[in-house]
Parts: C-alpha cells; sequence; structure tokens
DNA sequence: TCTGGGGTCCTAGGACCC
DNA sequence: TCTGGGGTCCTAGGACCC
C-alpha cells in the first residue's frame, strides 16, 4: 500500500504492488471549487465554496474552506457561519462540465471500460490496457500526471480488485493521491474501516447497524446474512455481506442509459396559487422535455415532485397509454397530476418534473394503439405536436435558451413594478 | 438564509391475469 | 361456499450517492 507522497509528481511508474488489481476509481479533488480557483488564480490558498442561491447548500468546498468544517450539501448560511469571509461562487455548470469531458478524454484514451459516476469521478477497467501501458499502478500515476499536466487540477486514484475497493482507496488518499490495495491486502485494509466507510451505507443503515452493535466492516463480515436481513432489509443484506469479505461482482460499465430525466426547482418563496405552481410545472416540462428530445428518447411516465414548507415530500407518477417527449403532453399530464392532489392552501417549497420509463425513440413501438383515430402515438416522431417542440429546441440550438419561451412564461422585469404595475395583473398568465 | 439538484435502487401493496 | 400460487405492472415513499 503506497502513497502519492513517495511519487515524484510526474512520475510514469508506480513499483508497489498490484497484483491482480484492474479497477480503478478516479475522483477529482474538490472538483468544482478546484475548477474556480484554477481559472481565478488569486483565490489559491482562501477558503473557496461554489454553491449558494437564497435557498442553497454547498456543492463544494475547497480544502482550505474545509479547515472550517465547511461541507457538501451543507446549508450555506451554516457554511457561512463557520466561515464568514469565505468566498461563494455561484456553480458554473457549464465550466464543469468541460473540464469533466476532458478528463473522461484522458481516461477513455486508456481504456474504452471507462464508466463515469458523475462529473467528477469514474469507473476505469485496466485489464485490457496493461498489456500495452504497463501495470495498473503504473496506468494510475500516468494518468494523475496527465490529469494535472493537461488542467492544471489534482485527482486521486483508488487501485484494487474490486470497484468498491478501488473506490475506498481513492477517498482513503484524497487529496491528490495515489492508493493501490493489492489482492492480498484486501481484508487487512477493509475490516478496520467503519460500516459508515461503505458504499451505500448511510445514515439510516448504519443506525440500524449499530443497533446491532456493529461499528466496523469486520463486525459485518462476522454476522450471519440472516441477521442483517432484519435489520437493512433483503437485498442490502446480501450485497453488504459480500463487500465486508471484499466480494463485488459488478464490472465496469461503459454503456448506462438514463432511466430517467428530471429537472425540480427550490422556489425563493413558496407558491400558494395554484396558477403559479403550474406555471413552474410548465417551465420544468419545457425543461425535461427538451432534454428528453435531445437524448432522442420517448418516456412513458411522467411524475411531479411537491415539497411543502414543512419539507413533506411527496411524488406522483401516471404512466400514459404511449410514449411522448411533447413537452405540452409532459406538462398537461404534470398539471392534472398536481390538481388530484387537491391542496388547499399549499405552501409550495419546492416544484419538481420528472420523466422515466425512457426508451430510444426511434426503436419500433412495443404495441401499437388499436384504436384507429389515434393510429399516431403520441411518441411518434413525425406528429405535428413534436414537429412544433423540434423547431424550438432547434431555434434555442441556435440562438439560446432563451429564444423561445411559452407565452405564460413571459413576466414583465421588475423596472416594471416602478410602474405601479399590479401584482395580481403581474401573476395573471398571459 | 436551515435543509440543492441530478440521479439509482429497493420495498411494499394493490391490480390484474392465468 | 372461507379464500392458491405465480407473474407482471404500477404506484408511493425512502435510502443513498455525488
Amino acid at each position: 500500500v503506497g502513497r502519492s507522497a513517495d511519487l515524484p509528481r510526474t512520475a510514469g511508474t508506480y513499483d508497489g504492488d498490484d497484483t491482480g488489481c484492474p479497477m480503478l476509481h478516479v475522483d477529482m479533488d474538490a472538483f468544482y471549487a478546484s475548477v474556480e480557483i484554477k481559472r481565478r488564480p488569486e483565490l489559491r490558498n482562501r477558503p473557496v465554496v461554489v454553491g449558494g442561491g437564497h435557498r442553497g447548500v454547498v456543492a463544494a468546498a475547497s480544502y482550505e474552506a474545509r479547515k472550517y468544517g465547511i461541507r457538501s450539501a451543507m446549508p450555506m448560511s451554516q457554511a457561512l457561519r463557520r466561515c464568514p469571509h469565505a468566498v461563494v461562487l455561484p456553480p458554473d455548470r457549464a465550466a464543469y462540465s468541460a473540464a469533466s469531458e476532458h478528463v473522461m478524454r484522458i481516461l477513455r484514451d486508456v481504456t474504452p471500460l471507462v464508466q463515469p459516476l458523475s462529473l467528477d469521478e469514474a469507473f476505469l477497467d485496466v485489464s485490457a490496457a496493461v498489456r500495452q501501458q504497463g501495470r495498473p499502478g503504473a496506468i494510475a500515476a500516468a494518468i494523475r500526471a496527465q490529469v494535472a499536466g493537461e488542467l492544471g487540477l489534482t485527482c486521486s486514484v483508488g487501485v484494487a480488485p474490486t470497484k468498491f475497493v478501488a473506490k475506498l482507496a481513492s477517498a482513503r488518499c484524497k487529496p491528490d493521491g495515489l492508493l493501490v490495495v493489492p489482492a492480498t491486502q484486501v481484508l487487512d485494509f477493509l475490516h478496520p474501516l467503519p460500516v459508515t466507510a461503505l458504499w451505500g451505507v448511510g445514515a439510516r443503515t448504519a443506525e440500524a447497524l449499530h443497533r446491532l452493535g456493529l461499528r466496523t466492516v469486520a463486525d459485518l463480515a462476522a454476522t450471519p446474512v440472516d441477521t442483517l436481513r432484519r435489520a437493512v432489509g433483503n437485498a442490502g443484506a446480501e450485497h453488504l455481506s459480500a463487500l465486508a469479505h471484499g466480494l463485488d461482482p459488478r464490472s465496469v460499465e461503459p454503456d448506462e442509459v438514463e432511466k430517467s430525466i428530471s429537472a425540480d426547482r427550490t422556489l425563493d418563496t413558496d407558491l400558494v396559487l395554484e396558477q403559479d405552481v403550474r406555471r413552474e410545472l410548465l417551465r420544468l416540462a419545457e425543461e425535461v422535455g427538451t432534454r428528453v428530445r435531445a437524448r432522442g428518447f420517448v418516456a412513458r411516465t411522467v411524475g411531479i415532485k411537491i415539497r411543502f414548507a414543512d419539507f413533506r415530500t411527496i411524488t406522483r407518477v401516471r404512466t400514459l397509454p404511449t410514449w411522448t417527449a411533447s413537452t405540452g403532453e409532459i406538462y398537461r399530464t404534470a398539471a392534472e397530476l398536481y390538481r388530484g392532489l387537491g391542496l388547499d392552501q399549499p405552501r409550495v417549497r419546492l416544484v419538481g418534473v420528472k420523466c422515466e420509463n425512457l426508451r430510444d425513440a426511434t426503436a419500433a413501438p412495443e404495441q401499437l394503439s388499436l384504436d384507429l383515430d389515434r393510429s399516431e402515438p403520441a411518441g411518434g416522431t413525425d406528429s405535428p405536436r413534436n414537429r412544433a417542440d423540434r423547431a424550438v429546441d432547434a431555434a434555442r440550438l441556435r440562438f439560446g435558451a432563451a429564444a423561445v419561451t411559452p407565452a405564460s412564461l413571459v413576466r414583465r422585469g421588475p423596472q416594471d413594478d416602478a410602474s405601479r404595475v399590479s401584482s395580481a395583473d403581474r401573476h395573471r398568465p398571459r
């Protein structure tokens, strides 16, 4: 087991034992914050927090900011209480996506077996690459050097026989580290760790395990699966028990397709009026519909999510008779689901729209409608509705997202307040 | 200025079918 | 004439991850 500190920064080699370690987990360090610091060098060595907004949380914190106890997902108000002089930056998704694509290109140059988990991390299976490019440890060191050289960003890489040990290893050597866990040392590495270190053990599962007196991975390994079943359910028990014994059959899946596409928005102030909620639903349906079409999908299930002021959250979904990618149909379904709730004076904090049951729009329909009047399914790619959506998509691509907006989303700007537009007027959909 | 936004997976109950 | 058994689909909620 070695640490990056032992290696020169530009090292292309790693000399430790990496026998039976085809799995790499590459994880960028404080990714969003690091991208921001990279393009604004004056921020180096300052506590930088990405995130915010009126009711925002921390999306990423630089290591300097972490010294104050600032963590991802922490409410921004709390973060600023811990470190009032932190530099707070709004997220710039486009910049992070661009950096992410660059990193993924570097990884795909090593092997096509790359499975991105998010913008800032990925698994690689290098078993086929070793013949050309050397041992896994050397490949990992080369990746780190190339990422640093081309992007000026650091990442940490875990190298292990299985995916989940590789992931634990990268977490263990952060930031700017490299950690190899050879097959012979997997259990030694694993067993002292707290159960919370395992991927999939969050607050609730940890609590259930603690009630059984299980605190370390070694405790978990020594517990019969049936005992675990009662605490964490069937699938969870099998999974955890296997992990505790160092077993993880999951392979790197480079071509995972999305199973759902969703958008939700926490409002600056809670909504009460149905017309205001519907306007948000329309905005979100536009967003989701555009993304569904851009990916070449059609969806059969449309859902909404509503979070109330007291944080209680409900979801409703409806499976449609046919597939669709139409903004209008997504919106109508969402609005009907909302109306179906029969809410009286709700205080709505968050509104969300989701499409699931996705499939390729070009795939042959599973079952044609037997109703001759509707011989053209809603998801048909040539319906007038979809031609209109596609025209909107094209205009947006060319002129920007704001080029086309549903009439009811057009509101007068704040400057109109000065010209004494009544509030009722401002809220009337036009 | 308490608690984002994008996802995946699992469970449990009910409808429905053979 | 006191209640099968298996399978699939659908829905709601919740845990979890980054």
